[in-house]
DNA sequence: ATATAATATCATTATTTAATGATATGATGA
DNA sequence: TCATCATATCATTAAATAATGATATTATAT
């Protein structure tokens, strides 16, 4: 049986998070909190390019976030497993806390404010 | 009262997400795990250089991941709250399923694999 | 087989983000 | 105050990542 380098742990732990950590990923994943959904219907709601949002599909598919289900010319997509949505459950509670501070963490702002 | 548009909510997940999406970063969460710990503890744990250690804790703190807490001439951190706790076990569950899958994600790979 | 709709891939460019090295600040004790 | 230790900041460079537009693939119906 293999076992992964404790240094790595880190690296693949920072992989997962960084399936969360993009605006339209993000935006996608919620998307699919209330139900699967096609690819095109996911370009509508989140506005995202067709390529776009296949390569962001593709990442989270293969990390694991989310699960791919092809049903004639359509692929649906939904999220993967209960602790996705764990996931975003607490970051939805850490953020009811912390949302002031971090909309004005400054560090990964593309815009500057006053 | 301030509500933050519908478009931002997003924006600002992604943020708190990208927190622990960096190995260094969630090297030095790691480290808190245990117990708080000074700048210079962190900088021999993690291994990484004291201004790079100084510069994610920033961001780490800013973001409301971390608590800072200054005693004489050292800084000691912590982690913020029981759900960034949380979050790296729910991660952790999360990895003892999709590990193999996440470590041979492609998409985020510096190194190039045979 | 061809047309078409849905999705995926790919190369390129633009943007973000992390690391570095040098320097600055702030606390402490002599 | 001066020296020193601990930490922080800053400008720069290097690296990683996201977006785009063009093209390819795959499934279906005719």
């Amino acid at each position: 049986m293999l076992v992964l380098p404790e240094l790595k742990a880190d690296t693949l732990k920072a992989k997962l998070f960084r399936g969360f950590s993009d605006p339209s990923r993000l935006g996608i994943l919620e998307a699919l909190r209330r139900k699967s959904l096609t690819v095109g219907q996911i370009v509508k709601v989140t506005g995202l390019s067709q390529s776009n949002t296949s390569n962001h599909l593709s990442c989270l598919n293969e990390c694991g976030l989310v699960r791919r289900e092809q049903k004639g010319r359509f692929v649906y997509y939904s999220l993967s497993d209960e602790r996705v949505e764990k996931l975003l459950n607490i970051s939805d509670e850490l953020l009811a806390g912390a949302a002031k501070r971090i909309y004005e963490c400054t560090r990964y702002n593309s815009e500057q404010e006053g």
